[in-house]
DNA sequence: GCTGGCACTCATGCTTGGTGAGTGCCAATT
DNA sequence: AATTGGCACTCACCAAGCATGAGTGCCAGC
């Protein structure tokens, strides 16, 4: 019995399944694929496949449709990464090149990774922890309110209003706030911002002791900003695609769109894939830890500028999917991503 | 024939409607209402109403649901606005009473008023085009790029990064960019978005020569940002109870996933609803302009700091829908988010 | 103007029987 | 030992038929 049929015939099913969303039988098989052999031949192959797990039959009289293992097994081994049509490309690139700050960069990315794999997209802002500081700016605002904006090497900014409970207006304040604008700057810029946090704990012993609460105000904001990272932020596009494929859903697709509305989930999802390079990364159904992503796949894949990857980005759909064109389209958009922001 | 029982009638086929979903007859009109007639006299009231456009039967041996018109009088005239309860009133003000900042109080708000309704909601950021300037500030990045930071009353800071093309390290741009820094506040803190850029276009005659170029880039950067208000955003939540309401959507949820994604679509609809004050506005299925809500309908609301009305939130939901709960809970939401504003 | 009664309509649900896709197994062939 | 053709068998699916009953419109009487 060879090995080698036995797998061709699975990725036949995984193919045909995929494209009529019909189980697929013996008959039907000899018919799309050149097999070479008797419809007998591969019904023993497919009851052997049967045996190992990796496709299953709905009910008696039925085709048999893949399991997970027998999609993960299709990923691993059997589908090469299809090429995206020239078309495909230049969309890309006349889309995104067209953006005008990063809020753009990620509300296109996210629209024409769900228009070009006709799924769900996902596209993480560019996380905090990895990218360092480029600048810190304190600025009064009326009254004893001052406003501490940090910009980061990825060109985002974060912002927090701060109450000091001291008239910022007065000269002497204004004298002290230069100068511990340029202390903060000194002991932050170019660092990490996980190293930048340490930085500011050790500015304390070379102020201006008058200036001490201040700046350990401004360093407490600053540390929640840096290290808890509170603002991680995931935009979503394409949550009507799921009704399409609603009946790939076993139940409903209620409990998807809940869990997609969970950002911290997504963000769990994203974060562990960036620790995974730049390849990308697929998460079939039950391999999903979360309850309402069980009967889904996720494509994911790390992007950022250089070398370093900063966010995750990818695609959730029905597990029937088209693994190796979403796989293609969202390398292809990670790649792009990535050199966009890197200029 | 009394024109007060014949409300009376529409008044319970839409209370019955709305609890059931389904068509409703007389005779179970008759069972759960106390209308003191029989149900032949029912019947005639109910062809009467049909007459009128009010009701329809699906088909004919079945009950009557109501019409868009239907709903449009039963919201004007036949349905009181439903208070709240104490543990309602609660959940509202302890949640959003921990938010730390201006993201958090849109995130919460939208967040509360998806399960308040069990629906979708809507929260349209604070605009920039009915606040006013607070703040502008200029920090030099590496090299040549500006970034020009924004900040509005209502605690919005919006940002640009401008190339400039000319040294900003250099002792001189340095001295140029504080003196800019003032005349360009100058010209706009206190102003309202739309005066400020006039403001900003009167400022070239006074300013040194040499800075006239960066003024004017400036300019139409923050020109762009005042005046076109490109950045107004929305957010939204809840999408997952459209599907328990899946029903009431002649034929599917995909459309009014997809007109929701369009958010160009949602700041229409909300912009539209702050003219009219702060009263709680409802759009019934057809008088929806936009062919993917034609069944749905929009219960909006303004809301903003003081007296000024700066954005728009409200829900969406089928034209099945609680109206007097629904918009009760919009408008105390409403009413709550703009007072945690004023602070 | 209201009511009880009555004939009529028609969506819904259930049962029934037919159809066919697909299978598993076995004996024959290579 | 692997492959093949043949064959009996299983069920999901569909369409038709039938019963049911909710709900209606209309009419004659109060």
């Amino acid at each position: 019995m060879s090995d080698d049929r036995r797998l061709a015939v699975l990725r036949a099913i995984v193919q045909d399944y995929v494209e009529t969303s019909e189980p697929v039988g013996s008959k039907a098989l000899l018919e799309r694929h050149q097999l070479g052999v008797s419809a007998a031949t591969v019904r023993n192959d497919m009851a052997a496949l049967e045996e190992e797990g990796l496709i299953v039959a709905p009910h008696t009289s039925a085709g048999r449709i893949p399991t997970d293992a027998g999609y993960r097994l299709f990923v691993d081994r059997l589908s090469g990464v299809k090429p995206l049509s020239g078309a495909e490309r230049r969309a890309i690139s006349s889309l995104l090149d067209g953006a005008i700050d990063l809020d753009d960069v990620v509300d296109r990315t996210v629209r024409l990774l769900a228009s070009l794999t006709r799924q769900v997209a996902v596209v993480q802002y560019p996380s905090l922890t990895r990218s360092s500081v480029r600048h810190i700016e304190l600025v009064p605002l009326g009254g004893s309110r001052l406003l501490v904006v940090l910009i980061t090497t990825t060109g985002r900014v974060e912002q927090r209003i701060l109450e000091t409970g001291m008239d910022l207006a007065e000269p002497a304040s204004e004298r002290m706030l230069a100068s511990l604008r340029s202390d903060v700057n000194g002991a932050t810029v170019g660092k990490t911002l996980a190293d930048a946090a340490g930085g500011l704990g050790e500015l304390p012993g070379q102020v201006d002791p008058a200036a001490r609460g201040l700046l350990a105000a401004i360093a407490a904001e600053l540390t929640e900003v840096l290290v808890e990272q509170r603002e991680e932020r995931v935009v979503m596009a394409g949550t009507s695609h799921l009704v399409r494929s609603g009946e790939d859903f076993p139940s409903s697709i209620g409990p998807v769109l809940e869990a997609l509305e969970e950002h911290v989930v997504l963000l769990k999802l994203l974060g562990s894939v960036t620790e995974q390079g730049d390849a990308v990364a697929v998460r079939i159904g039950a391999e999903n830890p979360y309850a309402g992503l069980q009967s889904t796949s996720l494509v994911t894949s790390g992007y950022g500028s250089g070398s370093d990857l900063v966010a995750g980005l990818g695609v959730v759909g029905p597990t029937r999917m088209d693994y190796p064109t979403t796989m293609a389209a969202v390398r292809a958009v990670a790649t792009y991503v990535s050199r966009i922001l890197t200029d």
